[in-house]
DNA sequence: AGCACGCCGACT
DNA sequence: GTCGGCGTGCTC
């Protein structure tokens, strides 16, 4: 009785699973999670093993071909979840498992085949070629016998080599390509004599007694590098002490890390504030629970969530756990990575978007041996395989730099971790200064737990003119209307000039914000701050180029169009037009108004290159300019004490956007960037420059009141039916003939509509079809249908729909 | 991804 | 009349 096994082939576009019979000799070894070679079609492809089955669902199967690594690729935590997101995103469940897998591996693993020297019996012509090309050149890899013996079918001369017993099959994962760094070690094997001169020159010998010092200090073997920044001695005063026999040399396997180029400093526990004290009591209890609800940690910025991290993680440890920590972006986030860090040093793993294939390779390999405890870094990392996993952090949950639309699994690594926190029976901790409403919503409704950190903590006594904790800064709403009355047309107003010109004077720092997303959309009246609305669903209306749809003005909902007013409807104002603008003409009309001050411009224009958002960061932070210019990167975890003066150049854009999260994200980006400032003693202010003053999602932001905005919010999104009070899927298609794309769009909605009909599920709308926000993107045409209801995925689950991109609750549905 | 099968244009 | 275009579909 054969046994059968499903595999998930490790080919970009083959989306299903597959089932084969097990051969005898892997019988007892084969395990789900492993790495293996398969025939499929005419060739030979990689696979992972999911699970052994009873019955396969076809009549003839293949066999396994071979083992790729003894060691399995995946845990078995890994398949579960990749099955439990495959279910809820509804993308393939072989698209899931490749989510898991570390990039590269299908050039990496290989099997190497080895002659054993023993005389052969009878063999057929292919077998004996096959076996003397071995016995020639030696042990040769699969890949190098695809190349000697090309369009020849060796591998069933293989097998019956195998089978007579003269070869040997071993898998092989290469190491990492990149040999590891060997650097200079020391230890101290015994201190002189006391008194004892350990040179003839006074300062030679001081160095070479604070060189002891410092060994006398650490036991063991200390970096070289180390020594010598400790005590400012070099080489040859450490040569000097091991001819001496004071010291003795070693040598130490130094882990490539990303990491190093970063300045270190050893971070110890903080003293916490009695609101930390409080959040940490409460995350720690939920580390030794049995099973615990999620956490979120509500914590304004600057309020010490890191902190809590660092100690969540630290205590996961200390219980034998590994933890994942994710994080937005690590390029904007380098301080909060960094305290990892220096906090968990070499047992930390980072991963991030400037590492290379081998690097990453790397990190992957040393979270499998379990030579990494900690693993750092964004939406991906969660992909990590770690073993035994206490807990998994999500530093700024509300980020949407989590929600990974551009491959063929559409997943968010909040829904992710939650899942796969439930599956290894972790901890998840969710923490942000302006948390996500479906997030909160879970958290008030007591299905997560909340933990709330209302005020700042000193971050920089260091700085400090005074002590005791900073306040939130307070901010000033311009309205721009008044402005443009007044007869200021420049983009700053007289109250963000005057503030700019005091922040030169004090030598202090300012940063000026630009949102930028859907800003070349924004149709709005100068006059009344009027926003042109489709008459049908109040989504705002998005501009877009003549010729490009047949009108100018779209609603990105419902697919309603009109042409472009002359006249503001309201105030019958002439000044009704599109706003754009981008940090280049911010810091042209800075340089105008304000010729003394240096200013950076932080944008993805100005950031290209490699490193470059460290360059940048740096020359701000050691004050080589005094005002920086940015757009949303700016709202990250930037901690720049002395930036006493934030100014946004206009708050309402993004307001616009046809996205239902809309009033939502400018709410967190001006929360966000507002506590950029004042983070040190020397205090800070806040400018929200406007066209709607009233907005609420502006006034909360300048109160810093996250609970105001929350109330205002969830009232809406019940009223109109919005998550978290329903859930949404969006589903995509795309097509060079736009006559084309918008007939399937109709299509589908029409099959839908009957779908839902005859299923009874009247809770469930389609919207649309309507044109993508994006309506042309590389000469491609695309439509969009909404489904909105309760588990609107449900209708779509086992239908086939060729071309289309589905979106299980998107966080900007665009 | 490969490789088959499959139905419409210019050639030995 | 065939050779071949790459559109659609399948690989256990």
């Amino acid at each position: 009785m054969p046994e059968y096994v499903e595999l998930a082939v490790n080919v970009p576009k083959v989306s299903g699973v597959f089932h084969y019979h097990v051969p005898p000799e892997l019988e007892h070894t084969l395990r789900p999670g492993h790495l293996v070679l398969a025939p499929f079609g005419a060739q030979i492809v990689q696979g992972v093993v999911l699970r052994r089955i009873d019955r396969p669902d076809v009549a003839e199967t293949k066999p396994i071909d071979s083992l790729l690594d003894d060691a399995p690729v995946l845990t078995p935590q890994q398949i579960e979840l990749a099955r439990q997101l495959s279910h809820s995103t509804l993308a393939p469940l072989a698209a899931c498992v490749a989510l898991m897998l570390p990039p590269g591996i299908g050039q990496l693993a290989d099997v190497r085949y080895s002659p054993f020297d023993t005389p052969a019996p009878e063999l057929t012509p292919a077998q004996a070629l096959l076996l003397q090309t071995l016995q020639t050149r030696g042990p040769l890899r699969a890949r190098q016998l695809d190349k000697a013996l090309p369009r020849r079918n060796w591998r069933a001369s293989i097998r019956a080599l195998q089978g007579h017993g003269l070869i040997a099959t071993e898998p092989v994962i290469p190491l990492p390509r990149q040999k590891a760094k060997l650097v200079r070690t020391a230890r101290l094997l015994q201190q002189p004599p006391a008194d004892t001169q350990l040179s003839k020159t006074a300062a030679i010998h001081a160095r070479r007694a604070a060189l002891l010092d410092a060994l006398q200090r650490e036991s063991g073997y200390m970096a070289a590098e180390w020594l010598y920044a400790e005590s400012g001695a070099s080489l040859s005063d450490l040569t000097y002490l091991e001819k001496h026999g004071y010291v003795e040399f070693g040598q130490a396997e130094q882990v490539r890390d990303p990491l190093q180029d970063l300045q270190t400093a050893m971070d110890v526990p903080h003293i916490l504030t009695p609101a930390q004290e409080a959040a940490w009591q409460a995350v720690q209890a939920s580390l030794h629970a049995q099973s615990a609800k999620p956490i979120l940690l509500h914590g304004v910025t600057s309020s010490g969530k890191t902190e809590i991290y660092l100690r969540a993680v630290a205590e996961a440890l200390q219980a034998g756990h590994t933890a994942l920590v994710l994080v937005p972006e690590i390029a904007l986030t380098p301080q909060t990575v960094q305290r990892f860090f220096a906090r968990f040093g070499d047992s930390v793993g980072l991963l991030h978007s400037e590492l290379s294939e081998g690097e990453r390779y790397d990190t992957w390999r040393r979270a499998r041996r379990g030579d990494l405890r900690v693993v750092v870094g964004p939406r991906s990392a969660l992909f990590a395989p770690l073993q035994n996993i206490g807990l998994i952090v999500l530093d700024e949950e509300h980020d949407d730099s989590y929600y990974e639309a551009h491959q063929d699994v559409h997943y968010h690594a909040r829904g992710a971790a939650l899942q796969y926190a439930q599956i290894c029976n972790a901890l998840v901790l969710l923490g942000s200064a302006t948390p996500d409403v479906g997030s909160y919503t879970q958290a008030r409704t007591g299905a997560w737990q909340l933990l709330e950190l209302p005020e700042r903590v000193q971050a920089h006594s260091g700085h400090g003119v005074a002590s005791g904790a900073p306040e939130l800064p307070p901010v000033e709403i311009i309205d721009m209307r008044r402005e443009l009355k007044a007869g200021n047309r420049s983009i700053f107003s007289r109250a963000l000039q005057g503030e700019l010109e005091q922040v030169l004077q004090r030598g202090q720092q300012a940063i000026l914000f630009l949102n930028r997303r859907g800003s070349a959309t924004y149709v709005f009246c100068r006059d009344c701050g009027y926003v042109l609305r489709c008459p049908n669903c109040e989504t705002p209306l998005t501009q877009h180029a003549r010729g490009e749809l047949s009108q100018e003005l779209v609603c990105h909902q419902c697919g309603y169009q009109r042409s472009s007013p002359k006249q503001c409807p309201q105030c019958e104002s002439t000044q009704i037009r599109h706003y754009g603008m981008g940090t280049e003409s911010v810091a042209a009309e800075l340089a105008r108004s304000l010729p003394q001050a240096r200013s950076l411009r932080w944008d993805r224009d100005s950031t290209r290159s490699k490193g470059s958002h460290q360059r940048i960061l740096t020359q701000f932070a050691e004050g080589r300019a005094d005002v920086l210019v940015g757009t949303q990167m700016l709202t990250k975890g930037l901690d720049l004490p002395k930036v006493t003066l934030v100014g946004v150049v206009l708050a309402d854009v993004g307001l616009q956007m046809p996205d239902y999260r809309a009033a939502e994200r400018v709410f967190q980006l001006l929360t966000q960037v507002a506590g950029r400032a004042g983070r040190s003693a020397l205090g800070g202010r806040v400018i929200f420059q406007t066209f709607q003053p009233e907005h609420y999602a502006i006034r909360a932001a300048a109160t810093h009141d996250y609970a105001a905005f929350y109330e205002t919010e969830s009232t809406y999104r019940r009223q109109l039916r919005y998550p978290p009070y329903a859930e949404l899927v969006r589903l995509e298609y795309r097509h060079l003939d736009a006559r084309k794309a918008e007939q399937e769009a109709s299509a589908l909605a029409a099959e839908l509509h009957a779908q839902i009909a005859r299923q009874g599920r009247g809770a469930t709308d389609v919207i649309g079809p309507a044109p993508s926000f994006y309506a042309r993107v590389n000469k491609e045409y695309r439509w969009q249908l909404m489904l909105r209801g309760p588990q609107p995925a449900e209708l779509l689950r086992g239908l086939r729909l060729p071309g289309w991109r589905i979106e299980v609750n998107p966080p900007a549905p665009l």
